[in-house]
DNA sequence: TTCGCGCGGATTGTCGACAATCTTTTTGCA
DNA sequence: TGCAAAAAGATTGTCGACAATCCGCGCGAA
């Protein structure tokens, strides 16, 4: 409808200009979200460049899109690292999430269609067998999958674009959530009642266990580095 | 407190790399937030070079930061133009401005203490005084910084960031808003009803005047490019 | 006259090399 | 032996030139 598509990643409408770039960025993406960059390690940009068989110009734009999604950072003169974040950043990023979750589970128009509830529920069984065997990777990508799914279905793009954007940028911190099965556990059960109350009418519901889901990793995370932090986390406005 | 200060420009921490870019960049931005960049217009490499005296590398790179903030946009091969909203994707916008205002006005504790007060009602009476010399460029920047202000009173500084990036996303729309006299009085007006509420104790009534205060501009944008829908704006989440 | 084709100018994308800056090592002096 | 300063090495930042692509103009044929 509009003159051009609206917004295919957080509000930066990059369409799929300089490939090369996203495909370096989507890369290092990866690499952190499986944990094989931990928070503070240095990326070189010859590495880099060696590692993709791209010129170090495309290294560089490759970053410069993380930096500016706030997954990397970079000191003049001094290169890029994956971001370490503080216990207060942190607790401010899962505040926004928070509210954008809550939001646009609001928004989610109830009961939802049967094809979509159909699509979520066979998204979380693949999610569910992914568990069985352990396949962290697979996790990942499949709990994004459904995420992306269920807040899809209010018909706001660019907040789900900003949801995705915030989901990332914590994705780092998952990857250990997830390695703790009863966490996991957890997590499939919520995503199972998610499911069910897609079916009712109950959106207040829906919201609240939306942003119950995202305290599993957030104090898993704040108990790591903060320490007795973890306990203060209750703030919510209510 | 944190290793690293929290949230300079939306989330990408890009302190103060490349100053050149950066500088380029504000000054675009500048320019379309004045009107002297309508929507679509083009933008080209070596013009803004010539004009920034600066490398044609630096442009680029400062175009890359508009591009990725949502308020320019390049077809590969075709360069940059300033964004143009549809209505849709102006509805979104919108949208998600009146979530994260509404939420960030909710986290404010009231009553305020009485230096924010103060401070806000001397940016206030300066905004009140470039209304009354129809001073456009200043208007801007005082309206802008009394809602930095403002929002800035709830602890979350990457929210007021996520805040003001929304906020720059649509100013080239409030160019035209502005230009209203009548809308100006109402701004006025209703930042003063805002500074009363900060003495008392109704965060709901803060949080309600927020959200009303962007309806301003964006009936008026609707009004302008839509044609009927502007009447069927009133959605909010109840 | 009008439509299609191809050429030329202009603009953007990519690359390699050089300059600036930081880090580490080594060397010299106390 | 210990510390400081300077040089060597490595890494990032900047630039100019070349290649690829797109847009508009002119030419020719139906």
């Amino acid at each position: 409808m509009a003159d051009v598509t609206v917004s295919q990643r957080a509000l930066g409408s990059k369409d799929e200009a300089d490939p090369a770039a996203e495909q370096i960025a989507r890369a290092i993406e990866k690499d952190i979200f499986a944990g094989r960059l931990k928070p503070g390690e240095k990326l070189g940009e010859e590495e880099l460049a060696e590692r993709f068989g791209a010129s170090r110009h495309h290294v560089r734009e490759g970053l410069a899109r993380l930096i500016l999604a706030g997954i990397i950072v970079k000191e003049r003169n001094k290169g890029a690292s994956v971001r370490r974040f503080g216990p207060d950043e942190l607790r401010q990023i899962y505040e926004i999430r928070e509210i954008l979750q809550r939001q646009a589970a609001l928004r989610i128009p109830l009961p939802a269609e049967a094809a979509a509830i159909h699509r979520l529920t066979l998204i979380n069984e693949e999610f569910e067998a992914a568990a069985k065997q352990a396949d962290f990777r697979r996790i990942h990508v499949l709990n994004d999958r459904f995420h992306t799914e269920l807040f899809g279905l209010c018909d706001n793009d660019l907040l789900v674009s900003l949801i995705k954007t915030y989901m990332d940028l914590t994705y780092a911190v998952r990857g250990a959530a997830f390695a703790n099965p009863r966490n996991l556990e957890k997590s499939r059960t919520q995503h199972r009642i998610m499911i069910q109350l897609l079916s009712g009418s109950d959106s207040w519901a829906l919201a609240q266990i939306c942003v119950d889901h995202i305290q599993i990793t957030k104090d898993q995370y704040l108990a790591a580095i903060g320490g007795p932090e973890a306990s203060r986390a209750r703030i919510g406005v209510g």
